[in-house]
DNA sequence: CCTACCGTTGCAAAACATTTGCATCTGCAA
DNA sequence: TTGCAGATGCAAATGTTTTGCAACGGTAGG
């Protein structure tokens, strides 16, 4: 039995089988993946779909889980648990998606000038870079 | 006939009246809207929503428009066409949106990075914050 | 100003994503 | 081991976006 298990008891709520398979699912994908890509990993017996959105729902509501909106139809999920949160890049042209850890966030000085300005207590940030990935940028050049 | 109807033509399609309707809207709109609030302002006879979603994923491919994604069930969209893009922040307690102009994004690095590293040629990004807003930053004060 | 053509629009329906109600089943604590 | 709160499966409702098709409208050329 995970840490995930002990984390969710702690928080109240049994530790189900579906809600640990989402968690490992997670932590094994190098991407965020969408509730469809979640379900598709899942070993028989599969949940139900609502089962999944269910408790996405739930583990992100408790910090666990966090979403990812790359301007897609279908939000998508990673896991919040380890370590800092990513950034992304995805390719424009092929749908590539890469990720990567920032050294540090710089960008607590604008949340200090949001807090100023605006007056919000900033708690977390999303960024997104979109482009051209190394194949499609060779592709591209001959336009 | 605006600016706007020029730089159709020019890109070799009409100037609809509902395409026109579309960049004055989202021109009218500090935040970024959804296809169900920019058809909601649309003045009688309202186009249908398909004749909508059309013409916006044609002004987004022309990058007159472009999509904001604010981590919720449908996509945002702002004008694409006027000054340097903008970032926003969202109360996570009652939904409320601002926007604000950076003094300058300082990602210029964070990208040549990611063009190194990853080697991507990057075009665009986009940046969200999420938080308290002032309001509901007192009433959570007493948890 | 008129015409023909191509692309656009409305409408209906399909496809897809997400949420909800309800009866049944399961994890957990006593 | 039992009881109960909460989770699950299933079906259906809801919301979002896409697509097919016939009728219509904007534009360029006459």
């Amino acid at each position: 039995m995970g840490p995930l298990a002990e984390a969710l008891r702690k928080l109240g709520y049994p530790a189900t089988r579906g809600r640990g398979e989402i968690l490992r699912i997670l932590s094994e994908s190098p991407l965020p993946l969408s509730p469809k890509e979640l379900l598709d990993r899942f070993p028989a017996p599969r949940p139900d779909a609502s089962t999944v959105y269910r408790n996405l729902s739930l583990l992100v509501s408790l910090g666990l889980v966090r979403s990812v909106a790359l301007h897609e139809r279908s939000r998508r999920y990673e896991l919040a648990t380890d370590g800092p949160h990513r950034h992304r890049v995805v390719c424009r042209r092929c749908g590539r998606i890469d990720s990567f850890q920032p050294r540090r966030c710089n960008l607590s000085r604008l949340e200090a000038d949001i807090r100023g300005t605006l007056g919000y207590d900033v708690k977390e940030h999303s960024l997104e870079f979109f482009g051209a990935c190394p194949k499609c940028r060779t592709t591209e050049e001959g336009r």
